[in-house]
DNA sequence: CGGCGCGCGAGAACACTGTTCACACAAGAG
DNA sequence: CTCTTGTGTGAACAGTGTTCTCGCGCGCCG
């Protein structure tokens, strides 16, 4: 129990209010995220808990960082219970984790990737770093699998072909900036499957796919088999 | 000028609620728009707004169906516009007008596709219609160019090899609804291809792509042409 | 161990929001 | 001309975020 009794009472406080506020959050969405229903939650005066949150939309981001937190810990714990030498399989699991979280936690996930929360304006240097996580997770796994000469080089060229100038400079100083040993196709291929993988997921966590498809495990898990084919990555 | 008087003042009036909503909407966000922001705006009494509109979310839900509308309206002028004949490039050109309209349009995109509005729920029978305007007219030129023979084979029979049973019986008793002479495997690409169109601009109107691609307008088009490639149609 | 600063909580107040109500007025229908 | 009906008003209620002032008393420092 580290700290004095007051900084550790300060910290349960405070650990109960963002629990009161993710039960919100979940049971009834971002509106339902209220000071004054958390405050009733903790049998406290709205006005005590400014003494631990700045505003509501303070908040918000703590909600908010901590649902990209747990995304990307999923990525990540699923990723790591994978051989590490079987790369293909680490980032199919990977994004696997990546739609399952999703659906598991449509506010959180709405919160985090749906249309920016009107009226506030997520302080980025809070967010961009954990938002961009499992991203770069999964890239450095690619990474590592064309370091290891795993990536197929007629997809590479095949993509370079259709690559414009611009966006290829704008690739390679992504991957000095960095320090990712991918060349531009590479990462062109990347994109690519990160897209589709994230846009089925908000089609799907929105409701946008019912119609369309049905039984959408099936339809993910052939996705991502052709996801990674297109990557240029034979599976184990 | 049909109907009498009192029937125009009361569309007109109708018409300006409208007109401020929207504004409020492009300029703060869905929480901008207040019913008591577009009474000052009319100059007008709160209360006297319920005689146009049921309540708030009854004027969100009009917002809603404009906005599918206007977007589903810029594919299908974008579609118009191109020769008859040429059914790639009108592809291309309704999925190009898709994303053009999202960029141009963020507030209203992020209402129409963003997550689901807290607190309330689009009735489903006014949005649906019109929500799927835009796929269904996509899946209607790829019907027209099977039709023709225009979809390349070998793609065809790929898709399929990859196809599981449940979703390939799920398109097909999609095709047989909106009598779509098109196969499962048909189907399967251009719930694809449209998976990868979506999610790019859902990622790009939502500032989830910036720190990735620069250039989104090349990259963009490059995906399109990707798209109609894997669609199996050559382009004029 | 004792004084006492200051972290913490309470409650009232203000400015907003959506929604409902009783009421008044005028315009069109018969 | 009457009188129903559409329209607009203002007050009221319940809820929201936020900011004050006010005390209490815990727990750190001497």
């Amino acid at each position: 129990m580290a700290g004095t009794v007051r900084e550790r009472r300060r910290q349960e406080t405070t650990d109960a209010i963002l629990r009161s506020a993710r039960a919100h959050l979940e049971r009834a969405g971002v509106e339902g995220v209220t000071l004054r229903a958390v405050a009733r939650d903790l049998d406290i005066a709205v006005s005590a808990l400014y003494r631990y949150v700045d505003s509501r939309d303070d908040l918000l981001t703590e909600l908010l960082v901590e649902a990209f937190t747990e995304h990307a810990d999923a990525v990540d714990a699923a990723v790591d219970a994978v051989a590490a030498d079987d790369l293909p399989g680490a980032i199919t699991a990977g994004l696997r984790a990546y739609r399952a979280w999703s659906l598991a936690h449509p506010a959180q996930f709405g919160l985090a990737f749906g249309a920016p929360v009107p009226g506030y304006r997520a302080p980025a240097e809070r967010t961009i770093a954990v938002a961009v996580r499992p991203g770069s997770r999964i890239m450095g796994l690619y990474a590592t699998a064309y370091d290891r000469g795993l990536v197929d080089e007629g997809v590479l060229t095949a993509r370079a072909s259709t690559l414009d100038d611009g966006t290829a400079a704008g690739f390679d100083a992504l991957a000095a900036r960095q320090s990712y040993p991918l060349p531009a196709p590479a990462i062109a291929l990347a994109v690519d499957a990160f897209v589709r993988v994230h846009g089925f997921t908000v089609m799907e966590v929105f409701g946008q796919l019912r119609p369309l498809v049905m039984p959408a495990d099936a339809y993910y898990e052939q996705l991502l088999g052709e996801v990674v084919a297109t990557l240029g990555l034979r599976a184990l």
